[in-house]
DNA sequence: CTGTTAGCGCCTTCAA
DNA sequence: TTGAAGGCGCTAACAG
C-alpha cells in the first residue's frame, strides 16, 4: 500500500481509479453513501481504490472547506513544567486521538499576554474547541477570547460558572481522608497539615470541608490546622515548630504529599514513628507518596482521568450544558496508617 | 480592535479598506514589498487597515496553498506521563511559539502501532517538522516515516545516526559528579549506585564513563557499583543489603535523585549520617534532591532547554547538518557533600 | 444514484 | 509598482 510516486494521492486520483467522479468519492469516504444511496459495489470499488493508492486526504483542504481542522487546543498556565499534574497532558492527548482529533498546547507561565497570544494563535489554527487547564485547582477568569467559544476548563472553574469544568471531587477526597482515620481508630487528637490562609486554591477548602463533614457524622472534629505552604520545607519548618512546642497529634491530614513529606521528616527528627505514634494520610497520591518509608497512605488525583473527561466533555454536541463534572479521588492505601 | 461583525475578516477585505488589491496586500503582510518596490506610503495604508478590520490571515488557506502549516509535532513514548521530563515539552513548546510556530503533542505508551498512526495523522495535518522524543536517554530505531522528513531528535540517538539529536553531556556530567567528590576530598571509597546491567539507557554508561575518566586524572577508581534499578524502592533494598553486609562508603554518586532517595533511607536506618559519615551526589536536578534532607548536591538534566534547543535546531534551514548537540549538566550544590 | 459546478482564502505567475 | 487570474484539494448545492 501506500504509493511511491512524488505527488500526493489527491480524491481526483482515486476519483479516477475509481472511475467515478470525486462527488461520489467525498461522499463514500465521509460515511454520506447511505444518505446519498450509492451502491454497494460502487463503494466497495472506491474504498479498494483509495487503499490501493494510499489515499489521505488533505486536511488543509478539509479545514478551509469546512472551517474544522480535527484538532484541539489545550492552554495551561504550568501543566507541563514537571510535575505530577502534566498527566492531564497525557489524558487529554490520548482522548483526542480516541476522537479522531490532535492535541496542540500551550503554556503562558501566567503571562496574560502571551496568553491572549496564544489564544489568538490556536483561533488562527481554527482549533475545534479550547480545553483550559491549571496546576492548581483553582477560580479562574477566563479570557474573553475563550468565554464565547467551545471550551472546557480542567481542574479550574470561572467565576461566573457558564463553562463545563472537570475537577476532583475535593470534597469527597476530605471525607475520604477522615474516614480511613476514623477506620485506624482515630477520632480525636487529629490535625490538618497544610491550610493557607490566602488560598484561593479550591481544594485546600473543600478537602478540609469534607474533612469536617465526615468528623461531624460521628460528633468529633478537627483538633487543629497547621498552617504552612503546600511544600516540602515549609510543612516540615511548621510541623518541627509545632511538635516543638510539645503538640502530639494522633493522626496528621496532608493536604498534599510535598507536606506529607515535610511532615514525615518532622517527626523523624522528633523520634516520633509512623505509624506507631502518629498515622498520616494526604492527597495527590504522586509517585512520591510510593517513595516514602513507609509508603505514604494518600487520595489520589485522577489527573489522567480528569484530562480524558474534559477532552470528551468538549466533543458533546451539548458540550455547553455539562457543568461541573466532579472524578472521584480514589484512596491509595500505605502504612502511613496503622 | 477586531471587528464585531459575523464574518471573518480576509485579505480581501483589507485590500478593498486600502484601496488596492489583495496582491499587493499579501505581498507586504508577508514582507516581501521591498523585493517588489511598493512604495512606503502604500505599505504604510495597507497595515493601517489590516491593523483597523483585525485582519488576521486565514492558516488553513495559507496551508493548502504553500503546503506549510507552521506547527511542529512532537512524537514522545511517556514525556507528559508525570515526569520531570515533561520540561521537555514546556521548552519546545516556547520556542515553538518563539518561532511562530504551535506545537502538536502525542504520546505512544511505547505502542509501535499507535506510534504510525500518530505520525501519520500529524503528517496529514501538514505539520513542518517534527521532535522525537523519549523519557529516558537512549538508542533508539526511529520510525521510517520519519526518518526521511524534517525530525530532531530529542533525549535520544538513532542508531545510524543519521538525524540530528540533543542530549544532555552525560559523559561532562559524570566527570562533574566524580569532580565534586574529589573537592569534598573523597578519593578513594567512591560507590556508584544504580548502574543496570542491561542498560540500552546510554545515561548511566556515559556518565560512568565521565567518573572514570575524571577519577583516571587523579589516578583514582570507583571502589565499586552497586546494581539496581533507577528508583527508590531498589535503591533502599539493594544499599541496605550492601550496608548490611559491613561496607562502609566514604561517598555515593546515584545514577539519578529517585535511587539518591532510597540511598538516604538506607543510610539513614543504618545511622550513617550525610554528609557526615558519607557524601552523596547524583544526577537530576529533579526536585526531589531540593525536598530531601540534607538538600541532595545533584547534577541537573537541562530538560527545558534540551526542548527548546530541538525546536531551535528543527527551525534551521541547514537542521540536517546539525549532528549531535550536547547541554551541559549544570551541579546543583545541596548539604549532602560536606 | 452520480456528475457538474462553484467556491473556501490565500499565494504567485504573468501581464500591464 | 500594481492588478487579474488560476489553482492548492476538498465539500456541498444543484442538476440530472
Amino acid at each position: 500500500v501506500g504509493s511511491t510516486t512524488g505527488r500526493r494521492v489527491t480524491l481526483h486520483d482515486v476519483a479516477k481509479e475509481a472511475g467515478v467522479s470525486p462527488t461520489t468519492v467525498s461522499y463514500i469516504l465521509n460515511g454520506r453513501s447511505s444518505q446519498m444511496r450509492i451502491s454497494l459495489e460502487t463503494q466497495e470499488r472506491v474504498r479498494q481504490a483509495a487503499d490501493r493508492l494510499g489515499y489521505r486526504p488533505n486536511r488543509s483542504a478539509q479545514s478551509l472547506r469546512t472551517a474544522s481542522t480535527q484538532t484541539i487546543g489545550l492552554i495551561s498556565d504550568f501543566v507541563a513544567s514537571g510535575h505530577y499534574a502534566s498527566r492531564m497532558l497525557t489524558g487529554a492527548s490520548t482522548a483526542a486521538r480516541g476522537n479522531d482529533h490532535l492535541l496542540v498546547i500551550g503554556e503562558t507561565e501566567g503571562d496574560t499576554d502571551q496568553q491572549v497570544a496564544l489564544i489568538d494563535e490556536m483561533i488562527d489554527r481554527g482549533v475545534d474547541g479550547f480545553v483550559y487547564a491549571t496546576l492548581a485547582t483553582a477560580e479562574v477568569v477566563v479570557p474573553e477570547l475563550l468565554s464565547r467559544r467551545r471550551t472546557v476548563l480542567l481542574n479550574c472553574l470561572d467565576r461566573s460558572h457558564s463553562l463545563p469544568a472537570v475537577l476532583p471531587n475535593e470534597f469527597e477526597g476530605g471525607r475520604t481522608a477522615a474516614g480511613v482515620m476514623l477506620e485506624a481508630g482515630i477520632v480525636a487528637g487529629l490535625y490538618l497539615v497544610g491550610e493557607e490562609p490566602t488560598a484561593d486554591s479550591l481544594a485546600g477548602r473543600e478537602r478540609l470541608e469534607g474533612v469536617r463533614a465526615r468528623l461531624d457524622e460521628v460528633h468529633s472534629e478537627i483538633a487543629g490546622v497547621i498552617d504552612c505552604a503546600w511544600d516540602v520545607g515549609p510543612a516540615f519548618e511548621a510541623t518541627s515548630a509545632w511538635l516543638g512546642t510539645g503538640a502530639r497529634p494522633q493522626g496528621l491530614i496532608c493536604l498534599n504529599d510535598r507536606v506529607a513529606m515535610g511532615v514525615y521528616q518532622a517527626l523523624a527528627e522528633a523520634g516520633l514513628d509512623v505509624p506507631g505514634d502518629v498515622a498520616v494520610v494526604s492527597f495527590d497520591g504522586s509517585e512520591l507518596a510510593g517513595w516514602l518509608r513507609p509508603k505514604l497512605a494518600s487520595i489520589e488525583i485522577p489527573y489522567a482521568d480528569l484530562g480524558a473527561l474534559a477532552v470528551h466533555t468538549l466533543m458533546q454536541d451539548d458540550w455547553a450544558d455539562a457543568g461541573i463534572s466532579r472524578l472521584s479521588m480514589p484512596f491509595v492505601p500505605g502504612g502511613s496508617l496503622r
